[in-house]
RNA sequence: GGCAGGGUAGCUCAGAGGCCAGAGCAGGGGACUCAUAAGCCCUUGGUCGGCGGUUCGAAUCCGCCCCCUGCUACCA
């Protein structure tokens, strides 16, 4: 039985609005937050699962005025798919919401005024590239020249790709715009900057104790500290973004990646109001037993464990991370995802052609928990053929026709006392719970689906042993026993596996005779009595054709 | 260039000082037949990137080197 709920706040990357969702994407962030808040909700946690659509920035900005029409038209439109790609994968928030709401402004705003009011916030003037035709300043990302160590031409104003070399934009030679080709012209331009290396000695001593981060995480936070912070300017000049909120900045707004993390909070305390509770987010922010759990790619780990810990350290009174498993990547076929290339599986293509489950399945079981992981189509196949259908699946299938055929459609009964093999069965069942549940808590989900699956062998090895389909004609009491403790095993591991197959653990817990709902079940295993009628089970799962393989690749790169 | 992660069986990956280095798949063999010809048992296969070092003992710690990936902070 789970002991104290405790409060759990599990929030995820906030994607930008200017493309679908990919594969990569799900597997590094929603997917294995989806998991965690699923596992702690069945526990009995109280659990808040935030996220939102990154509205704002000067790729949605360009991208509009490409397509001739508005930003919100472009971000609206990338939050829809979202939206669609969460439902059909199950990707269960609380909230989804988007920067661009007036509650995610005032937040933001109020974090901005604060901050600046405690020191943490100055302005300062800047040099930056503008260009004449565009009428805006640019990113350096968005001009092009000359490497100023390589002499190539194609470096790009934040790095050559030729060389490597970073760079600051005014050094680029010969330097042009990518937006108009124009030649950019250096101009002064006033900004405000958070005051980052004030926090440097903080965040140290706050996370060299965290001995639950992962490796990577960790130490490349520490190596960012030993090398120093640097203040960053937070405002850009930009007409599409959260305006600052004091007088005669107009033509200036709060930049994405400050306000994006705010997205963390101000989404609570939206859930909060439409809960019709709004204090309630206090429990998560405020309480310090809460915990924040926040799903990241790696790309995004100085976000999460220095600039917004130093935020709310500044604002203070809020809770900082307690920590922030961030996944490598996942390649496709053994390249990086890339939109420009078209380089990767799009989330709302994979959810018209096919189950949620299996690709859940197969993400978890090599989701980059501890380095770099590669998908293929083929070895999406082979999982779901062999692991979920020959392993899970057809435990399920096998236990109940076979259960159904021969015991009326009835939870056979079992003698009054188990033989040590199936009380040993069941033991292990019950043990799985602990262990699958440990295993989620530290955020080791590729382990943690194991230890489930590894019961399911257990479970086809049991049988295998006591052959009920041979002593139904000779012992019917044996086969009785044996199929009233598969089907508790089966019952047990649709609890296991909940939080990973969401909609087929539904179904083979329902095929067990089981009534009401699974997530309110709990994370324990649901005994089934002996009289209970068995409804007419399915198959869960599709054996996959290997032509699937071929007709999936030839859309990758086209 | 700097920082970080990784290089372990044919393939995809676990393991982070000490039982003969593991799993799945692929390969070989077997008993069974309830089940989506699925499941179960046995088995072939590895100088754990290279070279040195520490240790009674090293994939596991240290140093140097080679290769892959990511980041390098006004893209978020």
């Amino acid at each position: 039985m789970p002991d104290t709920p405790r409060l759990i706040l599990v929030a995820v990357a906030w994607p930008y609005a200017n493309s679908p969702l990919h594969m990569g994407q799900v597997a590094g962030a929603y997917l294995p937050a989806d998991i965690f808040a699923r596992y702690h909700r069945m526990r009995g946690d109280r659990v808040l699962m935030v996220s939102g659509s990154d509205s704002h920035g000067t790729p949605v900005t360009v991208r509009a005025e490409a397509e001739g029409t508005t930003p919100e038209a472009v971000f609206q439109r990338f939050h829809r798919t979202f939206l669609e790609t969460f439902e059909g994968m199950g990707i269960s928030f609380d909230l989804f919401t988007t920067t661009d709401t007036p509650n995610h402004h005032a937040v933001t705003q109020d974090m901005f005024l604060r901050l600046r009011e405690q020191g943490f916030i100055y302005e300062a003037e800047q040099t930056l590239l503008f260009d004449p035709k565009a009428g805006r300043f640019l990113p350096d990302r968005y001009v092009e020249g000359t490497c100023p160590f390589c002499g190539d031409p194609g470096a790009r104003g934040d790095q050559c790709d030729n060389c490597g070399r970073t760079m600051d934009a005014l050094e680029l030679k010969d330097p042009r715009s990518r937006l108009s080709d124009a030649t950019p012209e250096p101009r002064q331009s006033t900004h405000f900057f958070l005051k980052l290396s004030a926090f440097n000695e903080r965040l140290r001593e706050w996370v060299e104790p965290q001995a639950h981060w992962r490796p990577a995480v960790k130490n490349f936070t520490l190596g960012m500290l030993r090398e120093g912070l640097h203040d960053r300017a937070i405002t850009r000049d930009l007409t599409w973004g959260i305006p600052i909120p004091l007088p005669g900045y107009d033509d200036k707004r709060i930049y994405v990646w400050f306000e994006a993390v705010i997205g963390y909070l101000s989404a609570a305390k939206e859930w909060s109001s439409i809960q019709g509770t709004p204090e309630a987010w206090r429990d998560w922010w405020e309480n310090p037993e809460a915990r924040g759990y926040y799903f990241q790619g790696k790309d995004n780990v100085p976000f999460h464990t220095l600039i917004w810990p130093a935020m709310l350290m500044g604002y203070g009174g809020l809770n900082l991370p307690y920590d922030v498993p961030a996944n490598q990547y996942v390649t496709m076929s053994g390249s990086k995802a890339s939109s420009s290339r078209n380089w990767a599986v799009w989330m709302p293509d994979y959810v018209s052609r096919h189950d949620p489950d299996p690709l859940r399945y197969v993400l978890t079981a090599i989701m980059p928990e501890t380095s770099d992981s590669d998908f293929t189509w083929a070895e999406y196949v082979r999982r779901n053929n062999d692991e979920l259908v020959a392993r899970w699946g057809n435990l399920v299938n096998r236990v109940l026709t076979m259960t159904r055929r021969n015991f009326e459609d009835r939870v056979p009964e079992p003698p009054a006392t188990l033989a040590p093999e199936s009380q040993a069965m069941l033991a292990a069942v019950d043990a799985a719970f602990a262990d699958v549940g440990g295993h989620i808590e530290a955020v080791q989900l590729r382990s943690a689906l194991g230890a489930a699956m590894g019961v399911a062998q257990l479970a086809n090895r049991y049988l295998d042993e006591r052959a009920p389909w041979v002593a139904v004609r000779s012992d019917r009491e044996h086969a009785a026993e044996t199929l009233y403790v598969a089907i508790n095993v089966v019952s047990g591991l649709a609890t296991l596996l909940q939080p990973f197959l969401p909609f087929t653990s539904r179904e083979a817990w329902a095929f067990c005779g089981n009534a009401g709902d699974i997530q309110a079940a709990g994370w324990a295993r649901s005994t089934v009595a002996a009289g209970t009628p068995l409804p007419e089970p399915h198959p869960l799962y599709k054996k996959l054709d290997d032509a699937l393989v071929d007709d999936e690749e030839s859309r990758l790169g086209r």
